[in-house]
DNA sequence: ACCATATGAGACACCAACGTCTCATCAGGA
DNA sequence: TCCTGATGAGACGTTGGTGTCTCATATGGT
C-alpha cells in the first residue's frame, strides 16, 4: 500500500467520482456514490468513515483546487482585469465541485466552517481591494460583495452550463465579461 | 370560515413564516416549520399535507411574488437599466425565498419543474433582449445568461445580506450596479 | 349554555438511508 | 502453493423524519 502524495489513488478517484455526481445530484446516497465509483459501498465506508467525512474530504479538495486556481492565477501580478480573467479560467474545472459546496455550506448554518474557507474569501477580497486602490476596480462596491458576486455568477455559470442553458466554452469569457464590464453597453464601445 | 383571496389568512401566515424559516435553514424539520409557525405539526399537515405540498406551495408563492415584482417594474416602460433598477428594488423582500426555491430547484436533478418558471425566464430573458435591441445592453453576453447571473447575484445578494456580509440596505444597489456597470472603474467616471 | 369545528399534544407505524458486520472471493507476494 | 490483505455483496440493527391517528381541549357562533 503506497500513498503518492497526501491521499491513495483510489481514495483520489473515489473523490472525483463522487465530486462529479454530487454536483449533479446532491442528494445522492451513499449506494449512488458507491455505484458511481464502480466500488461497493463498504469500501466507500472504509475509505471515509461516513457522510460526514465524505463531504468534508470534497470540502479539502475543493478548497485545495480554488487555492491552486488562486495560485495558477497569479492574482498579485500584471492588471487586475487581467488576473481576474486568468483566475476564472483556472477556476473552470472546479466550478462544478465549488457550486456544490457553496450551497452544501449553506446548510451548515450554525456550526463552525472550514477556516479554508476564510483563507480564500480573504485572498480574494484582498485582490479586489488591490484592484480598487490601483484604480481599477470601482470603489463603491465593497471587496467582501465583488467576492460574493464571484462566486455567485461561478455557481450560475456551471449551473447554467450543467443544464445547457449556456454554452461550456463560453463559460470564463461570459463571468469575466459581465463581472468586469456589466450588461451595460459601454459608450465608447 | 371564509377565504380572503385565494388562500386562508392562517395559510398565508404559515407560508410566509415557514419561507423565513427555510431561508434560514433549508433542512428544516416539518415540526421545525410548526414550531416557528407557532401551530402543532397535525395542524401543518392539515393545511399541507406534506413536505412536498408545503416546497411546492412555496414555489407558487415565490412565483406568485416574482411576477408581481415585474408587474410592478414595468419592464416595459422606459429605458432598460432604470427598468432593471425597479425590477431589483421590487423584488428584494423576496429575495430570500428565491434564493432557497433556487438552491431547491437544483435538487430537482431532472423532475419536471413547475411551468411558472418558464414564464419568469421567458419575461426576463425578453426584457434584455430588449435592452439589447434598443442598444443599451451589449449584446456579446446572451440573454439566458444575463437572466441566470440576475438570479445568482439575487440569490447571492439575499445570502450575503442573511450572513451580515453586506449590508441589508446596500442589496439593490449593489445587485444592480454590479449587473450593469460591472466592477471594472470605467474611464469616464 | 350548547354545539360544531379547529387545534395541540402525543402515540404509532413506516420508511429510507445510514453505519456495522460477516463471509465468500479474488489478487498478489513470499 | 500458501498466505495475507483488500474487495463486493448482502444481512442486520439503528435512527431521524414522516404521515396518520386519537383524544382532550379550546374557540367561536347561535
Amino acid at each position: 500500500m503506497v500513498y503518492g502524495c497526501l491521499m491513495s489513488l483510489d481514495r483520489e478517484q473515489v473523490l472525483r467520482s463522487a465530486a462529479a455526481l454530487l454536483t449533479r445530484k446532491s442528494t445522492a446516497t451513499m449506494d449512488e456514490v458507491a455505484k458511481a465509483a464502480g466500488i461497493g459501498r463498504a469500501t466507500l465506508h472504509r475509505h471515509f468513515a461516513g457522510r460526514d467525512a465524505l463531504v468534508r474530504a470534497l470540502e479539502n479538495l475543493g478548497i485545495q483546487e480554488f487555492e491552486a486556481a488562486l495560485d495558477t492565477a497569479a492574482l498579485d501580478e500584471g492588471a487586475a482585469p487581467d488576473a481576474l480573467r486568468r483566475l476564472v479560467v483556472a477556476v473552470e474545472p472546479s466550478a462544478g465541485l465549488l457550486a456544490f459546496l457553496v450551497t452544501e455550506n449553506q446548510l451548515f448554518e450554525g456550526e463552525e466552517v472550514n477556516e479554508g474557507w476564510n483563507r480564500l474569501d480573504a485572498r480574494v477580497s484582498a485582490f479586489f481591494r488591490r484592484g480598487q486602490e490601483r484604480g481599477e476596480f470601482r470603489i463603491d462596491l465593497t471587496p467582501a460583495w465583488l467576492t460574493e458576486a464571484l462566486y455567485g455568477l461561478i455557481s450560475s455559470g456551471a449551473w447554467a452550463v450543467q443544464d445547457g442553458r449556456v454554452a461550456s466554452q463560453d463559460f470564463p469569457y461570459m463571468i469575466v465579461e459581465l463581472l468586469l464590464g456589466g450588461a451595460r453597453r459601454s459608450v465608447e464601445q
